[in-house]
DNA sequence: TCTGTGATTCTATACTTATAGAATCACAGA
DNA sequence: TCTGTGATTCTATAAGTATAGAATCACAGA
């Protein structure tokens, strides 16, 4: 029996997709998944990704209102972290829109246990 | 060993993701997937979310553009369909970038069977 | 406490997106 | 071919987003 869709979770979700919707912050987002557990701190992220440091900070702060990463900080430094519950809020809520209900899109078409 | 990142397919998903971060767009792919394969007409859409005509056919085109819905005509019907192959390859990638590598999420923990 | 480095916030501007009424186009039935 | 309905395109405006230099804040080491 489906789920009678949750509006809030909706609209955070819209939100999330809204965040991670620009070529700059999506490739922030992989480059701290790619460093996951660690994180990675503002300056290395800037210089990956050949972002100017006010507008880096502006994408960090945008990802961080939506909860898709977290920040500690270590003396002089910020260390940004992919924050794996949003992500996996996210994935879930993709998932049951795609693959529950109607079973529009199989989930063993998008999780090949080789990739 | 994981693969170097495809460039093309990121900024490809960062679009999707893009067109599918705004609620109003967001509710139709829910709508779409909630009717799929049958899709919906446009006017049913619009009824359904409120959303008027002009503003609707704008979401749409959007949502066309990133390869996310389809259009058959029937008459003077024009039925809107999700594009499920889209929603394979932006699910795919989302779940590369979360689940491979470094595992920062698992699979398991996102799609649960009885959901 | 002074200095240098990391990072954010201030400020400004350009650009993009969202919205929606009015006009037009597309099609089918009489 | 005329008419009505479905849908898009035209037009305009409001709102939001992206970018980045300059100024400031935060912290640690001398």
């Amino acid at each position: 029996m489906p789920k009678k869709p949750d509006p809030d979770l909706t609209t955070r979700c819209a939100d999330m997709l809204s965040a991670m919707g620009t070529e700059p912050r999506l490739r922030i987002m992989q480059l701290l998944l790619s460093a996951h557990p660690t994180g990675m701190i503002v300056g290395d992220i800037g210089s990956e990704l050949d972002i100017p440091s006010s507008t880096l900070s502006h994408h960090l702060d945008k990802l961080k209102n939506e909860g898709l990463v977290k920040v500690r900080r270590d003396g002089t430094f910020l260390w940004y972290t992919a924050n794996t519950d949003a992500l996996k809020e996210l994935l879930g809520f993709l998932f049951d829109e795609c693959c529950s209900r109607n079973k529009a899109v199989k989930p063993e078409e998008v999780f090949q246990a080789g990739r």
